[in-house]
Parts: C-alpha cells; structure tokens; sequence
DNA sequence: TATTGTTATACTCTATAACTATA
DNA sequence: TATAGTTATAGAGTATAACAATA
C-alpha cells in the first residue's frame, strides 16, 4: 500500500511521454532522431566533451555511442579530435553545420513545443521546478546508492 | 527569451531518464524489455483491451505493436481474441502467466524503485502531484490542438 | 590493471506505407 | 470510404562482451 508515489510515476510519464510526441514531431523534421538531437543538444554552446562524459549525460552507452556519432559524422554534424592530454580519449564538438543545426533546430524544436506553456504563469513554472528539483534529488540519491550495488549482485 | 519552461523540461527529462534507469535495471531482470513491460503493465488489473486502445495508452504504433505484442503472445504472457462485435479488431488480455508476471513483476519494479520516496512526505507527494497534473494538462491539450494539422504541413 | 573507445552479435523498437478484411 | 490489424522494409537504439590502445 506505499504505492503512493505510482500516481506521481505514471503523471511523470504521461507528461514526458506527452512532451516528446510533441516535440519528436519537430526533431524529426529536422531530420534528426531523438537520440542525435539529444546529443546535439548537449553538444551545444559548450566547446566539446569526451564520449565518456556526452554517454554520461545523455545516458547513452558507449557502444551505442559509437554508432550515433558515427552517424552525425557522417552527416557533417559533430567531429571528433584526438584528446591531447589522454590519447585514449576522443574529444566529439559541433561543427559549422552541427552549430547550425543548434542554432536553428534546437529552438525550432523549443518554440513549437513550447507554445503549450504560453498560460503558464511564473508562480507556475516555479512551483514545476520546485517539485521536480525535489524529485530529481531523491531519484539521483537512490542511484548512486543502487549503482555501487550492480556487480555484487 | 520566453523559454523559461526549458528548465522545467530539462528537469522533467532527468527525472524520467532517472527514473527509467533506475527501473530498467528490474524490468530486465523480468526479462522484459520497456515496451513489453509497458503492455504487461497497461493491460494489468483489466479485462483487456483492443490493440488501438492498447496503442493509445503507450504511445507504440500499431505497426510496432503488432510485434511487441507477437514476443509477448511466445512468451506465454499475453492472448488474442477476436472481437465479438467488431471482427477486424482483437481483444488483447494477459494470460494466468501474464497475470503472474504482473503480480511480480510489476511490484517487484515498484517495489525497488519506489525506494528513493522513503522520506517523501503526504505535502510532497500532494506538491508533486499538482504540479504534474496542471503540465499534463497543458501538453495534452498542446497534442489535441496540434494533431489536425498533421496533414496540412 | 584499469579505462577509453571500437567492433561484433543479436534483439528490439521505430516510421512508413502497402495490403487484407471488415465496417 | 474508413478503420483494425498485418506485413515488409529500412534504419536506429540497446545490451553485452571481447578487443585494442593507452594510462
């Protein structure tokens, strides 16, 4: 009977399940998947990163991260550098073009699926982000506390 | 500049994507897979459903459908029948084994993730619950108002 | 020895569209 | 004609594990 967090579960996925149709109209117009979108969109207005940290963001294992930025190479989106501190490490940034897609994309994909909050107050939006701050804290706490657990069991 | 909701919609995607790593983790040691796990889960505690209604409620379309749906029926956990009354549409419902599944399965994934709301109190999940239902509202409405014009662009 | 990224395998989901059978 | 579900196709994401190069 201490299900009680199920309703607030099953909102929460209605909710990103809703805003994803949504938007995965839009990302798809632009002729990317969610999940390039995803990494363009973490690519953006930063100078680059390493696979390591853009799978760590994007939830993204590595092995499929292979595969994804492959494609986005190949579309002239994303390039890869040598890190020069670790020789291991690839270094994956925007291009010229993948920069563009940002710049135009990512707020093409913002303003039309934003529109649905155009009656959202500001006591709205804080009262949204005061429950899912608090929310997303105890989801993070719970997996660094299972993560340590996956190989002993 | 009117993207304020960007926050709540960053915040939103951690907490599903948190939420949904936490999860994944159990529903594949159900040797479910997301989509499965979500039909297992839809269908359970009712009499059953069609496959459109059974489409609408996880967002899966009726191609895709058609194979998750086709797993599940080998894994023994799920069954067709014919309409009565409408013969082009099936009647999806889970098995005894289905049902078992659900009645393990299910709890067992609530059971592990609903570990980080230990310390949530009545007003949280109240505060939670709110903010969730007003954005779902608004979402919902953004989907019913944007669907017709699938077509003409 | 541990870590970064690659490769390979096998499976699953997705979008799309043409198709069958029923309404 | 419209709708429920099937089939086919092509592409993409996923888990897993073995592997190379580097730390």
């Amino acid at each position: 009977m201490g299900e009680r967090f199920l309703k607030s579960i099953r909102l929460l996925a209605e909710c990103m399940q809703g805003y994803e149709r949504l938007s995965g109209e839009y990302v798809r117009r632009c002729g990317l998947t969610h999940a390039q979108f995803d990494i363009i969109a973490t690519l953006g207005n930063t100078p680059g990163m390493s696979y390591k940290e853009l799978g760590d963001k994007t939830l993204i294992t590595k092995g499929t991260l292979t595969g994804v930025i492959e494609r986005l190479e190949q579309k002239g989106l994303v390039e890869r550098q040598r890190s020069d501190c670790d020789k291991r490490s690839f270094f994956v940034r925007l291009t010229k073009a993948g920069e563009q897609t940002f710049c135009t994309a990512f707020p093409a994909v913002v303003a039309q699926s934003g529109k649905v909050f155009k009656d959202y107050s500001e006591d709205d939006f804080a009262r949204l982000e005061s429950a899912l701050s608090a929310l997303k804290q105890v989801i993070m706490a719970g997996q660094a506390a299972s993560a340590p657990h996956r190989e002993c069991d």
